[in-house]
Formats: structure tokens, C-alpha cells, sequence
RNA sequence: GGUGCUUUGGCCGAGCGGUUAGGCACAGGUCUGCAAAACCUGCUAGAGCGGUUCGAUUCCGCUAGGCACCU
């Protein structure tokens, strides 16, 4: 039997769902989700979750599957949706459907990850601290000193990388470049990738308008829902933080003094409008990301809608 | 009609007679367990025309636009 997985990728707002649904009616697959955002129950309108039509027409996968409260990974999606999908092909299905914006989760699909240990929590807060309190510098060299490889070849500026090599060596007692392979692993099903596509004025059109719809269904109360989990890695979402940020304003916990047109960063969110502003100039540079991701993937066939 | 102030890159916004202000937008990029995250790079303008000066975005004059006040 000739088992397919068609993944159908591309950035945000550019009309996956719409067209997964129709390759899944094609197929007569359900769709697997592969969305870092959309797996959260606790979160809809800010994701962009298919309508409750779409959910009902075609059968989901990772769609409102997991809770906030618990630390998601694309290792953790590698395991359950490759789980997954070789159960439904053990069904029966000959093609199955996969939909969805994150090209971290899809590589982990496709070509896997390494064995690397995941996090350990408590370990890596306590380097987050640090991060924060004494900077990069005291842990890159730390890297430096304990795996002076991936030192050279990671992101060195990049202080969430330094954390993640650094917890790899010290839990581990060996250097992280040393279990990176960076080798494929096998998948017994054929691959497809299809990325759509849109030109950029009229991507950055349909972002700005979806995000205005957002707010019309109830953004902000959804935001309000999910506050006290705020703090949480699955809140660090455009369109949450955003808001977050306009209700502190509102309660009177960031102030408009000393923040002037010079000032480093977006400064205070002091209305629902300038939260709006925000979100879609976020989202415009998050799918300008996504695209600047998938570019270097040359077995993508891009489709412009 | 008169007087004063003002004119900076797509936008906001400084200083300065001779080094890139800065921020934002925008563009490009990195990516092996927080990935809608985190991080990196690029973007050299001074309303127009003259003058002073070794050198003007910075000083002077004229012209044009803007703002304010006066008649």
C-alpha cells in the first residue's frame, strides 16, 4: 500500500484551513493539525481555530487537544502525531492530511529530532533566571567551558539557545553538539509538502482584517479568560500578549512616563486600539518569519492562492 | 499685508560646523524540545536655490510649504 501524508503549510492567514478541508473531502482523511497554537483548548479566537463547521465537517487532530498548563514541545509533537498518523494509516487510509503554520513542528514531523533529553523544568527556570540576571555572557561561557563546539555553532546571541545547549551539558554530563546527528530519520511514508502562498500586500491585507474579525468574536474576553495563565510559554502568542499588555495599562501597573518616540521598544499598550495595532503588525512579522523559514526547504511545491 | 517660529530618511524624533543619533515601519536572515518563541543583519536623510567656510544637515540670504500671533 502507498501511504502518502500531504502536509499543507504555509504562513498565517493565507487560507490553510480552507484548503486542508477541501484535500481532506478529496482524501477522505481527517486532518491532522500541526499548530503550536491551535493544540491548546484553553485557547480559539486568538489561534485562529477552524469554525465549529470546519471542525464538525472533517475530523481534527491536535486541535484543542492539549491544556496550557502543560509544557508543549515539537519533540512531544513528534512522538504523538508520528503515533498518530501510523495508527490512521493502520486504519486504512492510503492518503492522510496535515495542515498547519508551524515549521518547527513540521520538520520535527518530517525529519525528526535528535535524542536529545528534554527539559528539565526546574533546571531550566533556574537558567532562565540567570539569563536574566546576570545575562548571556556568565552562560555562554559556561558553554564555552563545558562544549566549546556548540559554542561555536549555535546562536550565541541568542539566550534561549544558550540555555537549551547549556541544560542539555549540564544534565546530561555531555556536551550538546554531541548528540546532534542532524540526521534524517526514516519515516516509512511518503512525504508532500505543499506551501501556500499569497503575495505579500495581499497576506498583510487579510492578516490586518482577520485580526479586526478577531476582536469582533471576542479576542479580548477569550485573553481575559486565559489571564492567569499569562505567564505560561503557550500564552507568549500574538494577540495575547498584546492585550495583556493593554490590561496592565488599564490597571494602572505600566505608565506612560519616561517612553518617548526614542525609546527602545512598542512602549505602553494604552488602548484597545493601539493593542490592535500591535497584534496585526506582530502577526504580519510572524508570517513574514514563516516564510523566511520554509524558504530554504526546497522540497516544498509552493502554490500561490 | 506684517512679525515670529518652523521644515530632517516611509513615519516619529535628536544632537552637532568635519565620526552612523536613536526608535518604529519595511526588507532580508538564523533555527534540532518554550518555535505565534528567541535572536541577527540591512535601511545614511536634512524643502529648493545661492552664499560664508578648507568643510554645512548645522551659520547667512532668498524662494516655497507649515504653525502662531498681529493688522
Amino acid at each position: 500500500m502507498n501511504r502518502k501524508l500531504i502536509i499543507i503549510l504555509g504562513p498565517t492567514a493565507v487560507g490553510k484551513t480552507d484548503y486542508s478541508i477541501e484535500m481532506a473531502l478529496k482524501y477522505d482523511s481527517p486532518i491532522i493539525s500541526c499548530d503550536s497554537r491551535q493544540i491548546y483548548k484553553e485557547m480559539s479566537i486568538g489561534t485562529a481555530v477552524p469554525s465549529a463547521e470546519h471542525l464538525a465537517a472533517v475530523q481534527h487532530y491536535f486541535i484543542h487537544s492539549h491544556t496550557v498548563t502543560e509544557l508543549y514541545t515539537a519533540g512531544k509533537y513528534e512522538v504523538e502525531a508520528l503515533d498518530l498518523i501510523n495508527k490512521l494509516f493502520d486504519q486504512g487510509h492510503e492518503t492522510l492530511v496535515m495542515a498547519g503554520g508551524s515549521g518547527f513542528y513540521v520538520d520535527a514531523l518530517v525529519n525528526g529530532l535528535d535524542d536529545f533529553p528534554s527539559a528539565d523544568l526546574k533546571l531550566r527556570d533556574e537558567l532562565m533566571r540567570r539569563l536574566k540576571e546576570e545575562g548571556v555572557e556568565e552562560l555562554r561561557l559556561e558553554l564555552k567551558a563545558l562544549d566549546p563546539e556548540s559554542y561555536e555553532t549555535i546562536d550565541i546571541a541568542n539566550g534561549q539557545r544558550v540555555v537549551r545547549a547549556l541544560e542539555v551539558c549540564l544534565m546530561t554530563g555531555k556536551p550538546f553538539s554531541s548528540f546532534k546527528t542532524a540526521e534524517k530519520k526514516a519515516r516509512d511514508f511518503e512525504i508532500e509538502k505543499i506551501g501556500l502562498t499569497r503575495p505579500r500586500e495581499v497576506l498583510y491585507d487579510r492578516i490586518n482584517r482577520r485580526v479586526l474579525q478577531m476582536i469582533d468574536e471576542g479576542l479580548v474576553d477569550e485573553v481575559r479568560s486565559v489571564e492567569q495563565y499569562r505567564e505560561l510559554a503557550a500564552l507568549q502568542t500574538v494577540g495575547y500578549k498584546e492585550i495583556f499588555d493593554w490590561f496592565d495599562y488599564q490597571n494602572g501597573l505600566v505608565s506612560t512616563e519616561g517612553w518617548g518616540p526614542t525609546s527602545p521598544g512598542d512602549g505602553p499598550v494604552t488602548s484597545l486600539d493601539r493593542a490592535i495595532e500591535l497584534i496585526q503588525r506582530n502577526t504580519r512579522h510572524y508570517a513574514k518569519r514563516q516564510l523566511s523559514y520554509w524558504k530554504r526547504d526546497k522540497d516544498i511545491k509552493w502554490l500561490e492562492l
